[in-house]
DNA sequence: CTGATTGTTAAGCACATACTTAAGTATTCG
DNA sequence: CGAATACTTAAGTATGTGCTTAACAATCAG
């Protein structure tokens, strides 16, 4: 180790994008709307005051993350979210707990095997 | 509703905060480093190859955003994880469900109610 | 008081982001 | 075919981000 400073470590880049993509009202509605199901590009533009093209950049911005996947079919793309990179940065999100909350968590999973009463 | 476009909610404001702090990988290091324990400005800056100032600008995104707390004693400057915040992010990632998914968690937590074997 | 430590403020620069309008490309419908 | 639909591409602009260096506090230690 010649270098002693702290680097970037792969799978942070991921987390980039992944956050990068959620830092914005209009990404985060168009991932809540895919939730509820696949949707093509006119359905997703459809709720926002915002031009055909400024949409298209939003999901690309939410694809390049791999929040979403999408799929041109004849001339509609259905998109989709990835329930895996939702996951992934919940799950990085899970692991940022203090000793305070550890020792929590390990009092509740103490009492979860008690028998009631 | 005059109005039928998609504006910003509230709460969707502090969101746009967190998420932009989370998206960027030195904050990200630093946040990891404030879940062990409490730390100085110096501290948090040492594994970092970058002058003082740009650390300061990064702590202050993340205390803008609610991530960390911060008090000043003396000459020094303590800062420190919220986790409430933290857990207000991993939630709302959390709610972010496919339908497909909450079948999956219903089944599981199924099981769970069942003696093994 | 003097000087070292710890942080802060200000200014500037290169590059990224979030839009826009205008024009273009496939694809499907009649 | 010709027109309508559903995007796509290109280009421009205003604003934001992530750094930097230089100069400025404020506090503690001798």
């Amino acid at each position: 180790m010649l270098n002693n400073q702290t680097e970037p470590q792969a799978g942070d880049q991921e987390l980039d994008g992944v956050f990068h993509a959620l830092a914005d009202p209009t990404r985060r509605a168009m991932l809540v709307r895919l939730c509820e199901g696949p949707a093509t590009v006119s359905q997703l533009a459809e709720p926002f005051g915002m031009s055909l093209p400024g949409i298209v950049q939003h999901l690309q911005v939410l694809e390049a993350s791999g929040l979403i996947r999408s799929e041109k079919i004849g001339r509609v793309r259905s998109c989709s979210v990835n329930p895996a990179a939702v996951r992934r940065a919940e799950n990085w999100l899970g692991q940022r707990r203090t000793p305070g909350e550890r020792r929590l968590d390990r009092l509740e999973s103490f009492l979860d095997t008690q028998p009631p009463h």
